[in-house]
This record gives C-alpha cells, sequence and structure tokens, in this order.
DNA sequence: AATGAATGAGCATTCATTCAT
DNA sequence: GATGAATGAATGCTCATTCAT
C-alpha cells in the first residue's frame, strides 16, 4: 500500500507546509516536490494528480479527527459530555497545528467544486460520528426529544467551524481551548439559557 | 455614478448566473459579458478588473441584505422577533435567487485571499447589524446576561450559513424556508431546550 | 486646410509633450486627447489614425529645421560656414525645446518600421540640403574632391544625430551648444586634424 | 550555466530570425518558439521573460564585436590601424549576417526605454574599448593633442552607426565593406583632409 | 524507483477607432 | 463640427503532467 511508504507521508506533511505557507493557489506541484525532497515526477508515483494529493491531505489529518471521536464515543459517559469532548478535540488539533488550521479553514477551501465535494465525502464520516452523539443524547433524554437531527448538527458543526475559522482570520492571537465551555454551552442552552 | 448605470446592474447579474452556471474558475470575462450582452472591453468601462467584478457582485447582493436587516432593527418588536426575521430574510432572499445561493456558498469562497478579505469587509457590516441585535437582546433582559457576543453571533452566523450550505449542495432540493422557526429556536433554546 | 486650422496644432503640440512626458508606449491617443483639450473622437477629425498624428509632429518640427537650412543656404558665406550654422540651428532647436529633443531622438525611434520609413522621406529633404552645401564645399574648393558625398552626409548626420543623443540620455546636463564649434571641427578635419 | 546550452543559443538565433523577418511587434514568444523548434513553456526555462530573450540576443551578438575590438587593441599596430580593423570588423559582422543587422539597427530600437537602457549597458562596453583606441592614438601622437574624446567617440560610433543603418534601410544592396577605407579616411582627416 | 526537462493549453486586459447623438 | 461610450482583436506567461533516461 502505497499509503503506509514513508515517501507518501512525507509529500502529505510538506503539501500541508506549503500550502499554509503560501496559499493554496500558490501551492505549485514543484513547490511540494521541493519541500518533500522528492523530484516533481516522484510526486506522481504516489498520488493521481494533484487534487489527489489535497484530498489525501483531508483525508490523512481528519482521519485523526474522526478517531478521535470514535474513542469518545465509546466511553460510558453522558451525550453532553461526550459532545464536550468532540467540540475540545476539533479545537486541540487544530490549536496544535497551526499550519493544519491554515490549510482547513482557509486554503483547502479555495479548491474547485469537485475537490470540495470529496472533502464533503470525508467529511461525512466525521458528521456521522456527531450524528452518532446527537441521537445518543435525544435517546437518553438529555437533548430535546423533537429536534431535527441534521439541523442540530449543522448548528453544532457550524458553530464549531465559523469559531475556529474566526480565529483563524484573526491571526490565532486568541486562545482557541478556552472558548470550548462556552461553545458548549450555547450550543446545548442556547442564548436564552 | 457608473454604480447606477444600467450596464453595470447588467454586468453585476450576468456575473451572477455565469458563475453559478459555469463555476467560480470557469466564469470568464469574455463568458460574462457575453452573457450580459456586451463586448469585452465594456466591462472594464465599469470594473477595474474581474476581481472588481466579484466584489461588486458580493457588496451589491450582500447590500439587500444589510438594508433589510436595518429595517428590521428599527421595529419595535422583541430582540428574538428582530433575530427570526433576520434568519428568515436570509433564507429567503437566497431561497428565492438559487443562482445567488451558489455564488456566495459555493463559488466566491474559492476566491485567493485578496478578494476574500474584501468580501469579509462587507460581511463585516451585515455581522455588526446582527451584534446590534444581540446586544438590544441582552439589555432588554431577553437572552442571558453573561453571554460572549462575538461567540454568540459565530454560532448564529455559523448555524445559518452552514444550514444554506447543505441545502446548495443537495441541490436545494427542499425547502429552505420551513428550516427558520426550527433554527431560530435552537439558537435560542439550544439543544436541551 | 485642416493644418492651419488652431486645433491641428493644439494636438500637435500634445502631442510633443504627452510622448515627451509619458514616452512612446505611453502615449495613447485618449492622453493625448485630454493634453489638447479635445474629445477622443475630435483627434480623428485632423487626423486620420494615430501614425498620421506622430507623423505630423515630425513634418512640423522638422519643417523648422529646413526651413532654417534653406535661409542659410541663401547666404553669401563659405560652406564651412554654412556647415557650422547648420549643426548650430541642429543644436538650438533641440536645446530650447527639450520636450521635441526627446521625442526625436529616444521616443519616436520606438515606431514601427512604416512610421519610420515615413519619418525618414520627412528627413529626407533636410539631407538634400545638407547634400547642396556639401557639394557647394566641393565645387567651391573647400572640401576635398574626391569626397564621397553620401558617406560625408552619413558622417555629418549621423555624428549631430549621436551628440545631441547622448546629450538626451545623460539627461541634458550639459551645455549642449557648446559642442558645435568642435563639432564642426571634427567633421571638417578629422581627428588627425 | 544555462547559456552554454544549445537551447539557450537556439532560442537566441531564432529570435533573431523571426524578429528580422517579422519585425519587433510580429515577433510573439509562440512564433520564436516554432522557429527554435521548442514549445512555448521552454523559452521560460531559460529565460525570465520576452525582454530577457531581447536583451540576450544583443548580448550575446554584441558581445563577438567587443571581443574582437579586444583582441585588436593587443596587436603591436598603430591606433589609426585599429580604428580601421574595428570598423571593418564592425561592418563584417552584420554584413556576413543580413538578419542581425536588420535587427540591431532597426527592430531592436523599436523597444521601449528599459530595454533599451539595457541596450546601452552593453553598448557601453564596446563603447569604452573605443575610447582606448582613441586615447592611445592620442598618446602616440596619431590622433590631435586636444581632442575632446568624447565627442571624438559620438562622431566615430555615428558615422559607423548611420552607415550602416543607411545600408540596410536601402535594402542591403550595395557593397557595404567596401565603405569602409573612406569611413576611416573621412573619421581621420575629415571633409578637408 | 526516481528524476527533471520539456510540454502546450488557456485568459485577463488594453487601446485605436467608430458612430449615434 | 464635436463628443465619448462602446467595441473586440490580440498575446505573454504559468504550471500540472509526461516520459526518456
Amino acid at each position: 500500500m502505497k499509503r503506509d511508504k514513508p515517501k507518501y507521508k512525507q509529500i502529505v506533511d510538506a503539501a500541508v507546509i506549503v500550502i499554509a505557507e503560501n496559499g493554496y493557489h500558490q501551492a505549485q506541484v514543484s513547490k511540494i516536490a521541493k519541500e518533500a525532497g522528492v523530484a516533481d515526477g516522484t510526486i506522481y508515483l504516489y498520488f493521481k494528480n494533484k487534487e489527489d494529493i489535497l484530498i489525501s491531505v483531508f483525508r490523512e489529518k481528519m482521519g485523526i479527527f474522526a478517531e478521535n471521536v470514535k474513542e469518545i464515543l465509546e466511553k460510558e459517559i453522558p451525550a453532553t459530555e461526550k459532545l464536550y469532548k468532540m467540540i475540545d478535540n476539533h479545537f486541540s488539533l487544530l490549536y496544535n497545528d497551526r499550519h493544519l488550521a491554515i490549510v482547513t479553514q482557509l486554503e483547502l477551501r479555495q479548491s474547485n467544486k469537485d475537490l470540495r465535494s470529496q472533502i464533503n465525502e470525508v467529511l461525512k464520516e466525521y458528521l456521522t460520528l456527531l450524528d452518532s452523539i446527537l441521537k445518543e443524547g435525544i435517546d437518553q433524554g438529555e437533548f430535546e426529544k423533537g429536534i431535527d437531527i441534521r439541523l442540530a448538527r449543522q448548528m453544532v458543526f457550524g458553530t464549531i467551524d465559523e469559531t475556529i475559522t474566526s480565529w483563524v482570520m484573526n491571526d490565532q492571537k486568541y486562545d482557541l481551548l478556552k472558548l470550548a465551555p462556552e461553545v458548549h454551552r450555547l450550543i446545548l442552552k442556547g442564548m436564552i439559557g
């Protein structure tokens, strides 16, 4: 499997750095190759095309998000607690990899529709896990019964996403992690409380 | 003033259609000119360059969003009601202009950092109006006192935005307008209710 | 006759200024029109096309050079003296119109072959007058008998032209007029003296 | 070093041909690439931009002029003889490369100020060598003591240049080489002899 | 497996000129 | 005569991908 070879990861990591530092449109394949320490042509031994590099970046990195959430799901704690851990996990991973935060929140969104729809496929797994938490919360009577799960998921993800994007656009100058409790509270209790 | 001339609006409207139908990266100036029924060169009598067309699209159309919200703000109704009207207005405008919805939710996000930072300037006005509603709600005792306005704004806008983007990505096949009450309820009361 | 109308001269003079200040390639018709205080379209009531403006600039201005030389030719003085007066006249006219010097020595030479061959037609009259001086000098025994008139003319004009071009390229910072006697001496007696 | 690779020279030579045959303004990069037998993009592996091709043409070709004059300077012959050889060399090189003659005398002069100032830098080296001959002649007592070297250089170069330009504009229809002795004589002894 | 030189399609923008008023 | 809004042809350059070595 190509994905397990060292050069594969080398190239994916190089792509994150190059995109974060140069922006999506200035992230030429040749720059990524140089950063990865391989020849341009070598890229094509591991990836079908440039788009394939970018979707791989997302898949590899987002995979960690999903894995963590899977572990959270298995814990024997209330759904509200799981939701908190998910938010905190999401914030933490991007807080600890500033380059990745720039790439996922700003740069990769400049990609074309095709790439974005592939990215959404990857996201779907993550959102499905989120749905599981929500269902569990409803079943356990923690969340309102009549809730529309799709809308609730959009609120949770939209709020998390917008919060992180704002943080990135403000040059990551405040402490994202400290926002988790209030985000959690808002999502659960709304603005009326 | 160039903005009041008929050709200016013709070109802006043509740009929306061309971008929606062809995608951001396939929206060549010549295509926009053809759709607008003018020569390529005429574009440059009204716009400085291609980027100027795109930011104008956003400014012209987003301006309507802001104007409506301004009117809502002046009404003598509770802040929660104003919030509802704002959500409903946002949904309605994009529901009634499917092309515009595609452009704002998907295509214009592919633009480069420069253009997006200009777009954000335009957005800022809109978000400031949202802040006014939130402040009013707090002052009137409708919303929780201790609320972090910035986070609340990010929840409201993030939820609205994510809801519409999902609707667009699902080919606008369900009735977006009907979602407004539940979105409003979620934002106000959260998932616990 | 269009050439006698005030706007004709206005436009020619505007062209000299615009070309001198902006350079040949930045001397758009619209800029010349603005400088002349007329509408773009008005230019085309007086000139066939842009090239026609430029050739007219040369014709109008170079005409003065030729007229002066004609007067010199009629004087009852030795050919060497006439040659001196010609050099001095050439230097004086450009020394006193710095804009024109830039235009003739630098900018107009960027024109294409067609325009330059038309310019050469205008120059021919001037060079023919120079030939007359040379012939007269030979007939009077002032200049060497066996001289090749064409080559002699090329030396005289080449030297004058190169001297002025160097002066212009050195930002006209020394006194061109003072060079006339030595240029005259060099042409007559060469470097051996 | 890129300059030593065969394709570099291929492209420079192709540029001379294309410019001579089509004129400066009709010498598109794609035409040069086709003439050189390479793809458009290949040009940019060897040259920064189009201007870089043109200045390289001048530098490569003019370099030969300068090298030859350097050799002439080292010979143990009188300065007048060196001057003759320099004129003859200048005439010969352009006589034997008709395309190059057209390019240097007519086409490259249509370039914009930036390019021409770069061309002048290259020319300067050549003119400095000419100055050396002149100084030597003065020191050796061959040329007049009181001579203004700058003016003398302008006479020599102006005469050579004008002679060749006239030859090119007359479609190179007479034998340029035969003019060298008389040009030399005129420069040395002037018109009085 | 790895290289990197070579490829070539694709597009925003300028500006001389026209012509309806 | 005078205007100036509208026209539309024309081109340098980038960069993802290939393939001979």
